[in-house]
DNA sequence: CTAGGGTTAG
């Protein structure tokens, strides 16, 4: 349709009159994020009968949308019969502000058939609800959109283009290249983007070379090749270019405290952390999560104390991050800390945020927990029975674990590759062999998903954890991909706890050939021949390990008491309190034999 | 365009 076709209704006097009125509070509607304001005015909207006004509708949808009303934001847009570009442009934003990627599409698909063109607005936007390397068809499909309609004259347009491939792995990032090449004018976004989607791809060096090349660098250039660099943990490289760019910012700041966060330099993640002039709810995250994953509770929780009383309150991202940390170092306290101060500054929260919270209770053990936050949500997804099925078939309980993936067939969720995961992990977990095969072969008839490497994994395990070695064995070479280090390390696990020698040897030299520099084979080989009692096997293993001049640093265990950090390493007597330790470690070992645990060492 | 972000086998 033609654009200057599109009828225009005929303004009353009285309607110019209603909509002044109300023009003060509709000219910031767009930026409002208070949900009450926003009804008020919506009301007001529907009393003054504008809400098929294309000037009013959009400045509600967006509203909405910051707001996560979705729903309201669509009915919002299906008050206009006759919806123009701008129109669907706003609600392609809105469904990718509030991560709906497949709304956003479906919302340009209506538009192109009911006969709009996309202007230079639209593809941008759509480009951005292609969020990473399994949107890169999507993504493609665009670039021919564009290169048919020729929308270009608007480097806007070309850089977004640029941008969404630079973040589709490493396929994407050859077609940023291709694009770069042949792009007729770049400006410094062109040039960061590029030069991001190379660090990310790890081709640091070109993005280094980039860097150098570019005709003029401002501050998001030089964080840009900053993240590289800290990224691929060289922090003293970073460190060096760090100290010598003009105008750092506070992601400058933040982006080096992450980086030594990552690497475990607490030390100097604070002394920046403490130095630096403007910190950002993104720092104070950043540091938090730091020390949450160094298991250093006391130091986290303090932080996250100091950060609500200096008057910042933390968002979705805040929470998840530090909730994630709490998970993976098991630091029950401090997730209830961040639990309780949800409940006290929110009258609800998103989906995401909860299931952040099911896997933190979940993964510091506290499955009742876990479950009280999963019967309460109100709109599950995936993710939250995922994170559930998980947490319950990594604990032990098989049997409650596949319960509740009937239940959640039962109420019309589709199972997706996570969630097979679960499954066939706790069949493992519940010595459910037989029901994890069967699993197993029928999920692609079943459940339309094909096996990836993660459930040949659990299988693997499965088999082997039952003694079934030679099935194991076999199933890993008839896979249709290449096994990786997980597959070849879980293999080898099941050889140790069978005590299979011959086995454990092929399957060492396949892990030798993939992660060459982990010392961590080698040695697990050379226990499995002690245990058999093959001493000359042992020390042609040690002599493998002496010649590629691979050394183990021994295992070192540490628990955190009252901010000070306890390491244990094996036969270790230098600790002040070692003998009062080993008598509770021996309690602790009768106490198991008791319970008919044989431990290893003891046989 | 740059810093933090829910579920995934050893």
């Amino acid at each position: 349709m033609n654009p200057m076709q599109v009828s225009t209704p005929i303004r009353s006097p009285t309607w110019v009159s209603r909509r002044r009125l109300l023009e003060e509070k509709l000219s910031d509607l767009h930026k409002c994020t208070n949900l009450k304001q926003i009804k008020q005015v919506h009301a007001q909207i529907l009393k003054a009968d504008l809400h098929q006004d294309l000037f009013v509708a959009p400045k509600l949808i967006a509203a909405f949308s910051l707001c996560r009303q979705m729903v309201l934001a669509v009915n919002a847009f299906n008050q206009i019969q006759e919806p123009n570009v701008h129109l669907y442009n706003t609600l392609i934003r809105a469904h990718c502000q509030n991560s709906q990627s497949l709304q956003a599409f479906a919302a340009f698909f209506e538009m192109q058939s009911s006969g709009i063109f996309p202007d230079n607005f639209t593809y941008p936007f759509l480009l951005k609800a292609c969020p990473g390397q399994s949107w890169l068809p999507m993504v493609q499909m665009i670039h021919s959109h564009i290169e048919k309609f020729g929308f270009c004259s608007d480097i806007f347009v070309p850089n977004s283009l640029l941008d969404s491939y630079s973040k589709c792995g490493s396929v994407g990032v050859n077609a940023a290249r291709k694009l770069f090449q042949v792009m007729g004018e770049r400006d410094v976004v062109s040039w960061n983007s590029m030069i991001g989607g190379l660090a990310k791809a790890g081709e640091l060096g070109e993005a280094r070379r980039l860097f150098d090349e570019m005709p003029e660098r401002d501050t998001v250039s030089w964080n840009t090749i900053l993240d590289g660099y800290v990224k691929a943990g060289e922090m003293n490289k970073a460190f060096e270019l760090f100290e010598k760019m003009p105008g750092r910012n506070v992601v400058s700041w933040s982006t080096m405290v992450s980086g030594y966060c990552k690497v475990g330099d607490m030390d100097m993640a604070r002394m920046l952390f403490d130095k630096m002039p403007v910190k950002n709810l993104v720092t104070w995250t950043i540091i938090i999560s730091g020390y949450a994953q160094k298991g250093l509770a006391n130091e986290a929780i303090s932080l996250y104390d100091n950060m609500e009383e200096s008057g910042l309150k933390p968002d979705d991202g805040a929470v998840i991050s530090v909730l994630a940390a709490c998970a993976e170092s098991g630091l029950l306290g401090l997730g209830q800390k961040v639990h309780a101060s949800i409940k006290r500054t929110r009258f609800k929260c998103s989906t995401q945020v909860l299931n952040a919270l099911i896997d933190m209770y979940a993964k510091c053990g506290s499955l009742d927990k876990a479950y009280i936050v999963f019967d309460g949500i109100a709109k599950r997804d995936v993710v939250s029975w995922n994170a559930m099925l998980q947490g319950l078939a990594t604990h032990g309980h098989g049997e409650k674990a596949l319960k509740l993936f009937s239940r959640m067939k039962q109420e019309g969720f589709k199972p997706d590759k996570v969630t097979l995961v679960g499954v066939l992990c706790a069949c493992t977990h519940a010595g459910l062999v037989e029901e994890g095969i069967q699993y197993f072969y029928t999920m692609e008839s079943n459940y339309g998903i094909v096996p990836q490497v993660e459930h040949y994994g659990c299988m693997i395990d499965l088999l082997g954890r039952g003694g079934r070695l030679k099935e194991a064995f076999r199933l890993v070479h008839s896979m249709p991909m290449e096994p990786n280090a997980i597959i070849w390390g879980t293999l080898l696990g099941a050889c140790r706890m069978h005590n299979d020698v011959d086995l454990a040897g092929q399957v060492v030299d396949h892990l030798v050939k993939l992660e060459p520099s982990d010392p961590g084979n080698l040695s697990m080989l050379s226990n499995i021949y002690a245990a058999a009692g093959d001493w000359d096997s042992v020390s042609n293993v040690r002599l493998r390990m002496r010649s590629t001049g691979i050394q183990k640093p021994s295992g070192a265990s540490s628990i955190e008491v009252d901010d000070e950090v306890h390491e244990f390493t094996v036969s270790d007597r230098t600790h002040p309190k070692s003998d009062k330790i080993y008598q509770m470690v021996d309690r602790l070992v009768d106490d198991l034999k008791q319970v008919g645990y044989v431990p290893k060492a003891y046989q």
